[in-house]
DNA sequence: GTTACGTCGGCAACCCCTTGCACATCGATG
DNA sequence: CATCGATGTGCAAGGGGTTGCCGACGTAAC
């Protein structure tokens, strides 16, 4: 049978009352002796009290919900680790729904979070209708919304500097002296698909180029859809000289596209991405990318929200991460080889 | 403030034992006329039932706690996946965990997770002494070992053959006329990679080969490793031929050490690895690689999982799924192009 | 008119823990 | 010797639900 207080209390001949005391460490001060019976007891019997039990007196669960669009996907897979790093930290746990771009699925998950009163809750928003929004309105869990910017006033965001990054990296392929240099974009509508094109469109404008004669393709986020999209955009008469692919994961597929085509990347076509995702670092050639700083936004995110348990008074915040070029062979750049310090350590034993 | 039941019950002019029932579907029959005016309370106040509270009463949260080495690393995150997927399809809720290759850590979420009364467990253990073995040996909680067998009595594992597996990719290269065939193995003592080699040496032994003679590494399954290592195992006098890879994560980081070192693939080195992760369908070339069923693996342990929970009585089990041959281009197989089958359909939106 | 039964609603116990409050004990103080 | 704090302990009220059981009521059968 399963242990409880009782037992505990029984055992060491004392009230259910004063191991709870034990157990939390005061505020009262329990007498030593008293103490040391219990701490036996409760080792004797193997005691572990019931987090649930405890959740519903303390109204904390000490659990953060996170909703993505698909773990499967590396960058969201390590954007939840960092996420579940630094909750652990803090004694947090999570609990992990994949909206699979599905939007129905999406405002499910974002209830039965809340309904198992979650103590904050991150939203990686997928593309979509996105109906929930009224529902969580009405809720006091803490929220913020990462990665994607959400029509949604008074909400916090964690987000990166897509336009900023896109214009960088574009840019770069200018200074690289390439010519036409098509974008490989994600979903129209979706927030950072608009400020990548834009970051993508400012920076031919500036070289005093004409981003209406050169392609441009909306497709999901994805390798699958990127190798689909690479095909095509890589196949055609007016080839362009360069891409801008608004995710790593695309330019995954882009690459491998470009391979069966028998393009040579960066000779052929050069590419640049955006995300900086582990796997980028180890394609040949490796992919330049700008990096989004993934720990740093999980980082934010959970002490924001942790900040905001604590204090329900803190104030909505926009948080704008930078994010950083990270040059290797695919634009053109020496590919960097023996000994890469975008290498990093991993533990995936 | 927070609406309960007894809000409800006071608006609808009834007890809140009826709501329950109303809420519940029975198992007593309500009259419709309160059932109405009960529903409509419930939509006028926006009720939401509190799954803590209710999980304290029923001894059921609807949650399985799932720990795995590391979610950055794609199989692991496909993994998560699946499962999550699985389980939300029966109404569950997946609380994860990254044990992050440390025992300490990986016990404390085996502990928290009972402490918060999952409905069922699913563990990928780590490397490591896991002294947690113990304590999760008297406790009622179900559970599976995923992935890696443990050296638990009792315990129910759904695991691949790997043993069959690597047979079978070594056996491939031998087709392929290679003459030496050295293998990049996982850390020593953990359970695949012992298989694994095991594997490889059958098939070395059946083709008259003496695997001594033939290089043999142990790092850990990341890309970053599999990058050292190959550059060390490909730069030495007496080079193999070809490579058995245990992870396709490392064999990323082989197909990148081999193109830094200027070698060809397959021409100079073929590989062939193991696991079958979606990125393994992108590099150039294609990665050759003993797929495992990634879906299955997570449908089989959810659904064992959920049938103990039903069935307290059901027995402990070993299921084994057997690993599929994947042969694209690294091992010297045709790289397929335009139109992979193998490169599936994604959801990152 | 009485009995028997079926239907619906409500009381109350319980799930396990936290914590405000009152109480008991004891040594020290005036 | 009575009073007063300080100190340690226990009672009991919740937290928000689920569900067994009993009672009230209405209808049908005798």
């Amino acid at each position: 049978m399963v242990v409880t207080r009782r037992d505990v209390a029984r055992l060491a001949g004392t009230s259910e009352a004063v191991v709870s005391y034990v157990l939390n460490d005061g505020p009262r001060n329990v007498a030593p002796a008293t103490r040391q019976r219990i701490v036996e007891a409760i080792k004797e019997l193997g005691y572990r009290p019931n987090a649930v039990a405890r959740s519903l007196k303390t109204s904390r669960t000490m659990t953060i919900g996170l909703v993505v669009p698909d773990n499967s996907n590396p960058f969201f897979a390590e954007l939840a680790r960092a996420i579940e790093d630094v909750g652990f930290a803090s004694g947090y746990t999570m609990l992990l729904g994949n909206a699979m771009g599905d939007d129905v699925r999406e405002a499910k998950y974002i209830r039965t979070l809340i309904d198992r009163q979650v103590d904050g809750l991150i939203v990686v928003p997928a593309h979509g209708p996105r109906g929930w929004i009224t529902e969580l309105s009405d809720t006091p869990v803490p929220r913020l919304v990462l990665d994607r910017e959400l029509e949604l006033p008074g909400a916090t965001h964690v987000l990166v500097d897509n336009e900023g990054g896109s214009y960088q990296a574009t840019t770069h392929l200018v200074q690289h002296g390439r010519q036409r240099i098509g974008c490989l974009a994600g979903l129209a509508g979706l927030h950072p698909t608009v400020d990548r094109v834009a970051g993508w469109r400012r920076a031919l404008t500036q070289a005093g180029r004409d981003s209406a004669d050169v392609p441009l393709m909306h497709v999901p986020f994805g390798r699958a859809d990127g190798y689909r999209a690479g095909l095509r955009l890589l196949s055609g008469a007016q080839r362009p000289d360069a891409l801008f692919v608004a995710s790593d994961e695309q330019a995954l597929g882009v690459l491998r596209a470009a391979a069966e085509l028998g393009l040579r990347v960066p000779d052929d076509v050069a590419i640049c991405a955006f995300d900086g995702i582990d796997g980028a670092a180890y394609t040949v050639p490796a992919l330049t990318t700008m990096r989004q700083p993934v720990d740093q936004l999980g980082r934010s995110a959970v002490e924001w929200l942790l900040g905001k348990i604590a204090n329900p008074e803190l104030s909505t915040r926009r948080i704008i991460h930078e994010t950083k070029l990270v040059a290797r062979g695919s634009c053109g750049c020496p590919d960097p080889a023996g000994g890469d310090s975008t290498i990093g350590e991993h533990h995936n034993v």
